[in-house]
DNA sequence: AGCATTGTCAACTTATCCGATTGAGAATAA
DNA sequence: TTATTCTCAATCGGATAAGTTGACAATGCT
């Protein structure tokens, strides 16, 4: 599961896309459109600019902007940035590749071989898709399924 | 990022998978082989027999083994048994559906648009392997490449 | 019967992380 | 000089995760 922080993280990037080219945005008017406590969103916002994703200014009028023009920012740097990695394992990450605790040695593992191939699958679309793309949201009542064999999940 | 205990399900699951047909496998055996602490173990065999895909027998010469063929647990159905589901936010899944506190109305959410197609794109493989599906590891050194343009993750 | 073996289960502990807030401060513009 | 707006470190409460304890129940062996 992606963090709550990972989620604001990435509705408040694409309100900033949404709005470039527009001069700063307030804090405020991100938290409040958004629904985001304000005081945490300080914390991601800085913790945004600091990768350069994000640009600021201080006083009247001031507030965030893009620090890169959306089309250069893909949904799998934002989730890199905020959670490291997209990979399901630590050792199934390609950027930010750890050993598991408590596993098999790597070579002999099965689980991490199954993992990649979901990473890779993971890579290949949220890297393909960029902020400054359109995205039309799916109908709420849509994606429901009748439950699989074991009646779970 | 799958937990601690999901991986450590798994990887019982293949070690029974492996032996299936053999009798009851000694939770010890599990334990030693697969590194994963013994009294831990125990509830995780308990709750994956709660599902009836692990059956067990006390005493001596007791231990677990599949309740069900190999062949027909895939690595889906454990990864929804142990975690809920298989998707990043809770509103993108098909079978544990739930709305994400402090979102915008699912309708308007362009994060469950992209996440419903990674939920997709995921369970697309792990419902197609099975625990019976012979999994090559891959070797360790494999897997990493270059750090992308915004150099993190 | 008696004992060793092996799984069952609830309760508990401990550590860590997450989400969020507090509060003091610094830049900017009017 | 005042209101506005971002900056940043420290902290807090609660939830979750990982793992342990300990009493108990079933089974098979002698």
């Amino acid at each position: 599961m992606l963090s709550q922080k990972t989620r604001y993280a990435i509705r408040a990037m694409q309100h900033l896309a949404d709005r470039y080219g527009q001069g700063p945005i307030p804090l405020t008017d991100i938290a409040e459109k958004q629904n985001i406590p304000a005081k945490f969103l300080t914390v991601i916002l800085s913790e945004l600019s600091r990768y350069g994703i994000v640009a600021s200014q201080r006083g009247k009028d001031g507030g965030y902007w893009l620090g890169v023009p959306p089309i250069d920012i893909t949904y799998g740097d934002l989730i890199r940035i905020m959670r490291g990695s997209l990979a399901l394992v630590p050792c199934a990450s390609r950027f930010a590749h750890e050993t598991c605790k408590n596993c098999l040695e790597e070579k002999d593992c099965r689980v991490r071989a199954l993992m990649l191939q979901v990473r890779d699958a993971t890579a290949n679309l949220l890297d393909g898709v960029r902020l400054a793309d359109r995205i039309d949201p799916v109908p709420a009542a849509d994606g429901l399924e009748a439950a699989d064999d074991l009646e779970v999940g």
